[in-house]
DNA sequence: AAAATTATATCATCAACTTATATAAATGTC
DNA sequence: GACATTTATATAAGTTGATGATATAATTTT
């Protein structure tokens, strides 16, 4: 609506590149664990807001019941997750994280700030410094995606 | 090795987070083609580089031989791809993209890029001008991928 | 010429996703 | 309260996407 179509487009444009490259070696990245981005991600909800229903991490993670259901199966079955009934709705499961599973969380967040360290070495100061400064915009964009 | 540890690691666990919330963000992000990371990620791979052999493939996508010929005949199976005999060693082949395929890449590109523009439109002119300014960096970064 | 290496296809298996179906519990309507 | 509808989740079947193992042909090395 605003004519500021020419500087925003320019920007966005660029941004959306690099993020995009960024984003394939985030995926890439070595990991200890090799672990499935939905698996991870998972945890990480519920490393966060443990204990949850199946229906909630359905609508935070974006994928089917079906695939959420299995997932939590073999999370159950390799000890990272519990599920336990839920009290308050005799149709529902509450879905716990095990101690294993936070610890798999934990190490492997540990694991990726050592690695992007790594990257952050091979920037000048004054990229560091403009990367500074854009992490309060950049971690509200982040905001933007749990809207 | 420098004593910039502090400065550093402020920056690079706070950056790690919104990064990693980012990423989240963008792999979730809703898409007309539904197609895997590394569905797009040979196709992009392509679209810069074709024609390419299989081990090439292998080598830019890192995973398994049997997992890229596996794809690439699905993706021939779709239209998107073609196999051709490698003119220079009877042993191999060389993969082509399609135009159907280029196209795939091009429009999902375009999709993305609006998608992105609408996150950014809501950041205020000041957020988005320190991200500008954190571009050349961040695209840094990324290149840090391809070495 | 024979041995070793390279390039790729295929098989078997499991994970990860989808749609479809089924069952039980909860809620809404009369 | 009875019945209809909705909700929550398990499971089946199928495809994709990944792995390791195996096989075959072409090329390179010895």
């Amino acid at each position: 609506m605003e004519p500021k179509t020419n500087l925003t487009e320019l920007n966005v444009s660029d941004f959306a590149m690099a993020f995009e490259e960024l984003t394939r070696l985030f995926i890439r990245m070595p990991s200890i664990e090799k672990l499935s981005f939905t698996t991870l991600s998972v945890l990480h909800t519920l490393s966060l807001r443990s204990p949850m229903r199946l229906s909630e991490l359905i609508a935070t993670e974006q994928v089917t019941q079906s695939a959420i259901t299995q997932l939590v199966t073999r999370l159950e079955r390799d000890g990272l997750v519990e599920r336990r009934p839920d009290p308050s709705d005799g149709r529902a499961v509450l879905i716990h994280i095990t101690p294993q599973g936070a610890s798999v969380i934990d190490s492997r967040r540990s694991e990726r700030i050592m690695r992007i360290a790594k990257l952050i070495e091979r920037l000048s100061p004054e990229e560091r410094a403009a990367i500074a400064s854009a992490l309060p915009a950049l971690t509200r964009l982040a905001e933007f995606g749990n809207a």
